[in-house]
RNA sequence: UCCUCAGUAGCUCAGUUGGUUAGAGCAUCUGACUGUUAAUCAGAGGGUCACUGGUUCAAGUCCAGUCUGAGGAGCCA
């Protein structure tokens, strides 16, 4: 029976002195023949076990080793030393696995996140990626509980998918062909006539576009699901496999899909602001003692808990592509060419630009709205001027895009030609153009890369950091 | 994919103009000590210098290629 166990965050909450209780978790040390610091993983916080000079064996003793599980009962009493206010007197001490300490990969000191990316399966035991995690459940649960509350439905996307015509970049195929001696066309080519599903299949690189049909039904609905991009993208940003919220509403324009955007953004940051103090503190702290080394200028003007306070308090900028392009070229890098690209109305902007608005000029979150449709996708709506789209970016400081959406194009006969335009199969999408022809309605939708919002929350620098096993060109451990 | 940097003990790193048997701290192991806070003290063990080839009397050190990692860029979320 394992459930008579009390959790350690429960304990600090409850203080109950006096009582008799039981813990389970893995030792963190082993301090003095006298002290265990226990942790399992409720809470950053370790309980200080005081095992009163010989009570136990040597032999048991000598098993306290890091990482080692135990069990432990006694009275939780005030303690005498001087780092902590609690301890457990244990009583009973039963270890349930032991953790070799010759063969332990993790010492209890500082390890760099290189190696630890390494010990991808142990490196959640560790304070660091331990609080990384909590919060990146509290942001999953956050992001939940804020769209249930406002009615929208959960929306399962598929993850295998048949269309090419996404337009969002290279596609893992699924297959189940053999790796040789699949049967091949006159001209060479695979047979998919004899694959899985009698056709060329991929992991969905999004799931927006089915996400629209649910809210030509639904009004409003979100998906939160995996996604999967073949990208050669070797970068601190991004991941072969994602994970990635979509909301898509009906009977919403590019305003509205702003709105709500924001609205989202800073309800989740307020989330784990009042559920993930703990966490955030010490990632906080961690973020001190790593910028300490850099000289005082290149440190950052915020605390984490600071600028999360200050995105959550603060109404975003909103600019348009067009005057984002002249609050650059009116800049000072521009003017003294620091900038290794060039800006010109119509061109993308690059990270330099971004970080330029971001972290110099507005040195906040900034949306940049109504882009040339030439750099956007096609189903974005076209605006009046013919030049321009309802796209949206949210720009985030040190992160760069956090959020991509638009207003969609619900005409069918723009939506058709613009389609014919960048040569876009529509055979393959006529699902997607149906909803245009029965019952279209103006909507809006954006998709948040979730991973570098639990990077924008938690201050790691890599994006390898905050997902537990995370899939990059040439990486796929564990 | 491009540019730059790196790879030496389990971890973090030092290793001089190429020159004996490649070092330190931490960890580990052994012993001591005991209200500790990454406990402390003493001693011991631990190396395919990423890999392959080349230059040289001699390569951890120089050269070429490969692999892996990091940072930046592109693509994007």
């Amino acid at each position: 029976m394992f459930n008579i166990k009390t959790k350690i965050k429960s304990i600090f909450l409850e203080l109950p002195i006096g009582s008799t209780i039981t813990v389970m978790g893995w030792v963190r040390t082993f301090r003095n023949n006298q002290f265990i610091s226990l942790n399992d993983g409720s809470t950053i916080q370790n309980l200080q076990l005081y095992l009163p000079l010989g009570s136990f064996d040597d032999s048991i003793c000598k098993r306290l080793t890091t990482s080692s599980s135990i069990k432990a009962t006694g009275e939780l009493i005030s303690s005498q030393g001087k780092g902590q206010e609690i301890e457990l007197k244990v009583e009973k001490l039963e270890i349930l696995g032991d953790s070799p300490a010759d063969l332990y990969p993790l010492q209890p000191k500082k390890h760099n996140l290189e190696f630890l990316r390494e010990q991808a399966h142990l490196r959640m035991r560790t304070n660091t990626f331990g609080s990384v995690f909590r919060i990146r459940h509290e942001l999953a649960f956050a992001i939940h509980s804020y769209f249930h509350q406002r009615g929208f439905l959960y929306w399962h996307t598929p993850i295998i998918t048949s269309s090419d015509a996404e337009g969002a970049g290279e596609m893992f195929r699924v297959t189940t062909l053999p790796p040789t001696g699949a049967s091949t066309l006159p001209d060479g080519s695979l047979d998919f006539n004899a694959d899985f599903f009698g056709k060329q299949t991929h992991l969905t690189v999004s799931g927006q576009l089915e996400g629209e049909l649910a809210a030509m039904a639904f009004g409003e609905i979100y998906t939160f699901g995996p996604t999967f991009r073949a990208e050669n993208s070797n970068t601190t940003r991004h991941l072969a496999e994602f994970w990635m919220v979509e909301p898509e509403m009906a009977f919403y324009d590019l305003e509205d899909n702003m709105d709500l955007a924001e609205s989202f953004i800073k309800s989740i940051i307020q989330q784990v602001l009042s559920q993930g103090r703990e966490d955030l503190q010490f990632l906080e702290q961690r973020l001190i003692d790593e910028e300490m080394q850099l000289p005082a200028d290149k440190r950052s003007p915020y605390t984490l808990i600071q600028k999360l306070e200050l995105v959550r308090d603060t109404p975003f900028v909103r600019i348009s592509y067009t005057e984002a392009v002249n609050i650059l070229i009116q800049s000072n890098p521009y003017k003294k060419k620091k900038f290794a690209y060039d800006i010109q109305w119509g061109m993308d902007l690059q990270s330099e630009h971004e970080r330029y608005l971001v972290e110099k000029h507005f040195k906040q979150p900034v949306i940049v709205y109504n882009y040339p449709k030439e750099i956007k996708a096609f189903y974005m709506r076209q605006n009046t001027d013919g030049k321009t789209v309802a796209a949206m970016d949210i720009l985030a400081p040190g992160i760069g895009e956090i959020v991509g959406g638009s207003q969609r194009e619900e005409r069918y006969d723009m939506l058709l030609s613009r389609m014919n335009q960048l040569q876009i199969p529509h055979q393959q999408l006529h699902w997607y153009l149906d909803t245009r022809r029965f019952g279209t309605v103006p909507h809006a939708g954006f998709g948040l890369g979730f991973e570098r919002m639990v990077q924008f929350v938690t201050g790691m620098s890599n994006i390898r950091d905050v997902i537990p096993f995370p899939r990059t060109p040439k990486s796929a451990l564990y």
